[in-house]
DNA sequence: ATGAAAGCGCTAACAA
DNA sequence: TTGTTAGCGCTTTCAT
């Protein structure tokens, strides 16, 4: 049975497709329709349970009430944590939202970006990746809202919400010094995106303060694909020919994570001579036996600040076309758990 | 600057609409269009970066490559596991997901299959809240293809793709009560779906085997909805009021992890004497000390059937409507995972 | 206070 | 081999 159309309910009501288009839209009153009408209207619509078609209506007005979210990894639960609150303020404002996983892949997210155009969502939220920012360029040149987040552009007028992770590694890595640890490792994925280099600064620049530099032998970077067997003997690896370390700072949570298997596998104890500090936080950080600290990102006001710029720009109305406001370019501060 | 249509490229191309859309929709071979035609259009669509409207062509032809995935939060593991898997392979195949969390509130199900269905989505995926049924069913009735997860509506003739949760739960405490366990707690949540039902029912067939049975005192439900703390009240309550219980299974993983907290804080250690088991895997639990056993899921399976059923009913085609195939009532057995 | 009709961008039947 | 055109369901301007 084909879905009742606009039309149907206004034969129905013998009134005219305007008329149901009004009551419909709330237009009603404005428009002075009479009380009998619009409650014989809205009795139909309720008796034969019509709700409209959104394509029609988007393919008419040019919205979709769709936002884009890209993410690199949706199982990642840095980025369903976010897409969740995303989801439920974006919901409350009658918008929904399209996801979809780069992996990282730039190719991937180039083709992402057109399928969501062709759909003509409203909004992007991006967590970029790199070579992307000709894509984004183009969309803010179509006067499209886009927030980007988790890593910044930082040569691009784009509107973005982000952490600061220099200041993130920095105070793990303060911490670590100050507890008196002197060989501390960095384990990093080798995408070289601002966030990233960021989490090396600061790193290398807690190091600096304290008179010491970075060692070369204790620095890992994890290719970014690599599969769980590489990753793992890239870390066994740093352990065995380094036994002297006494510390580790992980610059993401699924290193971390990886991190603790293997250290499980080989033995290797955690206490008083070894320590290991992740960044983003996890279940797993804070019931693991020691417990372990843990450098943590504001997740919900990172959401907070991605959906409420998005929704700003997208109701913006006369002023302005849509995406033209000033950029907004946020940066929250992380906090280090220590455990 | 308004994105082009179809008929700029028209235009430019000095031919008609028509042979730009079947040269878009790779119809161009069959209606013979000539090669230097083609070649032309391809070039202007190419150089002014042109990208079908695809709202503009769902209108038309009444679908919109569009998957209305449904669960109960997209930010738990076992939820946003499976979306990746099913984005990616529906992806491959030209569709994308739009998800949406319940909650687990009927009423808000309720409005996000009305709200999807407004866009007009292809096909739903479900993981189905209480008092869903009625609306399932009116899906069904008008042939959209359906697919339930998860949890099962046994009363339903719709297609699904479950788990064995009476074996998970019942192989589970088997092991238990051969390792010894006769005081064995069941930690459960307030939703009484069959899914919850089933590892409750596992649980007491395997006690009853044993020629034990269920002892009301260590058997907790918690409500869904409730806060953080007030879960942990309801398990220290159970611990404390308990002393001689000796094992736990949780239904669910997110209560066991809460459980884990509240051990930690309360300084109960696990060891011989004391054991606890989860349903559905973590990082957490792998890495535990102790580790911790569970019951497993087979993530990647489930996902894969899920978009497999709903790929086949969506490419029917001819041979009768969409959603009119025989149901596929898919039950995948968990494994225990023994640590 | 209500209706007629144009048109959003595209597909596909039919014409030429 | 290519073009003309109706129409998908809706919003909104202009008429009445």
């Amino acid at each position: 049975m084909k879905p009742f159309s606009i039309k149907d309910i206004a034969t129905r009501a013998n009134v005219s497709i305007t008329t149901v288009s009004f009551i419909l839209n709330g237009k009603a009153e404005k428009m002075r329709i009479s009380k009998s009408v619009i409650e014989r209207v809205q009795g139909i619509i309720k008796e034969l349970d019509f709700v409209p078609n959104q394509v029609a209506r988007s393919l008419r007005t040019g919205d979709t009430k769709t936002i884009g979210l890209i993410v690199e990894d949706i199982s990642n639960p840095f980025f369903s944590s976010i897409a969740r609150r995303i989801e439920d303020k974006a919901y409350k404002k009658g918008y929904k939202i399209s996801y979809s996983s780069t992996e990282n892949d730039p190719l991937k997210a180039k083709e992402l970006i057109e399928m969501f155009k062709s759909r003509q969502v409203d909004a992007y939220i991006i967590a970029p990746v790199p070579g992307i920012e000709e894509d984004i360029r183009q969309l803010m040149s179509e006067h499209i809202p886009v927030v980007i987040f988790d890593r910044n552009l930082p040569e691009m007028e784009v509107n973005s919400v982000v952490v600061d992770n220099f200041n993130g590694t920095y105070i793990a890595t303060k911490h670590l010094l100050d507890k008196g640890k002197r060989k501390i490792a960095f384990v990093t994925v080798d995408v070289h995106v601002d966030q990233m280099n960021n989490r090396f600064l600061g790193y290398e620049k807690a190091l600096k303060d304290k008179g010491l530099t970075v060692d070369k032998k204790i620095y890992v970077e994890v290719p970014f694909n690599s599969t769980d067997k590489d990753t793992c003997d890239y870390l066994v690896d740093l352990f065995e020919k380094n036994p002297d370390i006494d510390a580790v700072l992980f610059s993401t949570n699924y290193l971390a994570i990886k991190g603790l298997g293997v250290l499980r596998e080989t033995g290797r104890e955690m206490g008083k001579d070894f320590t290991i500090v992740s960044y983003d936080d996890h279940d797993v950080f804070r019931l693991h036996t020691p417990p372990i600290s843990v450098v943590d990102q504001p997740i919900e006001e990172i959401a907070e600040q991605i959906i409420d710029i998005v929704l700003r720009e997208l109701t913006i109305g006369d002023k302005g076309r849509k995406g033209d406001r000033e950029v907004s370019k946020v940066t929250l501060q992380p906090h280090f758990i220590e455990r």
